[in-house]
RNA sequence: GGAGGGGUGGCCGAGCGGUCAAUGGCAGCAGACUGUAAAUCUGCCGACGGAAGUCUACGUAGGUUCAAAUCCUACCCCCUCCA
């Protein structure tokens, strides 16, 4: 008789806001939230060899089931001994269901369109109650995903965090359509929980996605859904709007009503301010690929102290100003990259696309996150957290 | 010496009478990037001007034409082949 190798342990609290400091316990390891998952797509994190993510005090990664399958298919991860074999990852894993991608097949516009930027056209893809028939992204090849299988996918590939199957709906559906595919997701989430239950093996552990869009009685519907059911974790998905203010007004209605006994995890995003406010609003981990695809288009995260605080919190390095400058990248930072290399010789190596420049910008920034993830959880073991809110926030808007 | 080909904006390279300040690419400059078709994408890129616009430009100097990077003549360079 095992025992589920799962558990979300809520440590501390803060007195301020809904924020908590949490482990959460995986067959491969404890993730200490609130945390970051670095997007390894492709099961790899791009530029990144595991002991370097290692290195940087990377907790957790993240693969794609959609992309995955389609190369080179769960099939061979299975016989490759599984997902974190595969990759030479030891830590705990996340695989998303693919319903993300679903949505952004042939077109490349729905990440845009799910922030609200841009109108996609609805012609791509059926979506039927039997799952979503979409095109490969690599040979054009009709494809057809469902809950069964992606979770059976998931459950070969063997990741600890799994996702169940959902429709992620883009910004410019109308309420109706957005109620309907989210009846439709609770259906499929419910079969994502079967299908789970039918391969019963135990060591993965299932996250609920809260769908509804931008309208509050969906996204209470869903809520109330995902509640009900037995998952693991919730995760937060679909659009989140199209401002920074939505989003937030979005996040907080739904982390007010979610099971506090189970991880929250909010679904790419991780914008600084994004996960200070989330973390506020009670967001246990994140995913992004903004940390990881900023550095390979030349671009440091950076403490507020240290780039222009009317802006962004990075410096783009590959502007021409950078090309005397012979300081460290970020004194303060304990990376190889910012010990061994001055931002001059980054701002070199980027315009003369040189490999070493992707792979050092990701370490500085993989590295970054994670400290500034662990300076989130310190300030919540010593009750500063409003204190460094606070303070970031007054550095960064003016 | 003879025959042929060519000289275009920072570079490479299209254009071969008007719609050409001149396609492309590179380099340069800037911007974007939030469940990764992303080592990507977008914009600018002769000078002056905020802009409309004005000026200077396709080896050099003349010429033909209402109009020339495009046609003609001479000259200067470069390349290939033959002697």
């Amino acid at each position: 008789m095992s025992v589920f190798p799962f558990r979300f342990d809520v440590l501390r609290k803060d007195p301020a806001s809904r924020a908590r400091r949490g482990r959460l316990h995986t067959p491969h390891g404890c993730v200490e939230t609130p945390a970051f998952i670095f997007c390894g797509t492709k099961a790899s994190v791009k530029g990144l060899a595991p002991s370097q993510l290692k290195a940087a005090r990377t907790q957790i990664c993240l693969a794609n089931t959609y992309h995955l399958l389609l190369q080179p298919g769960a099939n061979l991860i299975a016989e490759a001994g599984g997902l974190h074999r595969f990759m030479g990852w030891e830590g705990p894993l996340l695989t998303d269901s693919g319903g993300f991608q679903v949505f952004s097949l042939g077109h490349g516009s729905v990440a845009d369109e799910i922030k609200g930027k841009r109108c996609r056209d609805p012609s791509v893809q059926k979506i039927s109650e039997e799952g979503v028939t979409f095109q490969s992204y690599r040979d054009g090849s009709l494809q057809v995903l469902t809950p069964e299988r992606s979770i059976e996918a998931q459950c070969q590939m063997g990741a600890d965090l799994i996702v169940a199957f959902d429709e992620c709906t883009p910004y410019h559906s109308t309420r109706a359509y957005t109620e309907q595919a989210l009846e439709r997701s609770h259906r499929w989430e419910q079969r994502s929980v079967e299908a789970l239950s039918a391969h019963n093996m135990g060591q993965q552990a299932l996250y609920g996605v809260v769908q509804g869009g931008v309208y509050p009685d969906l996204r209470a519907e869903s809520v109330c859904f995902v509640n009900k059911m037995p998952f693991f974790g919730h995760a937060i998905g679909g659009t989140l709007g199209s401002t920074r203010e939505e989003m937030m007004a979005i996040v907080d209605q739904v982390t007010s009503s979610l099971d506090p006994g189970r991880p929250i995890h909010l679904l790419g995003i991780g914008g600084l301010h994004d996960i200070l406010q989330g973390v506020a609003l009670g967001v246990d981990t994140f995913d992004c690929v903004h940390p990881t695809r900023l550095a390979r288009h030349g671009g440091a995260l950076m403490p507020v102290t240290l780039c222009d605080p009317a802006e962004r919190a990075c410096i783009v390095l590959k502007r021409a100003c950078y090309a005397r400058d012979f300081g460290p990248l970020d004194p303060s930072c304990p990376c190889e990259t910012c010990q061994n290399f001055s931002r001059a010789y980054l701002h070199h190596l980027i315009k003369a696309r040189e490999i070493l420049a992707l792979t050092a910008l990701t370490l500085h920034n993989v590295t970054f996150m994670n400290r500034f993830l662990q300076e989130i959880r310190t300030a919540l073991e010593q009750d500063r957290f409003e204190e460094m809110r606070t303070h970031w926030h007054s550095s960064c808007v003016q």
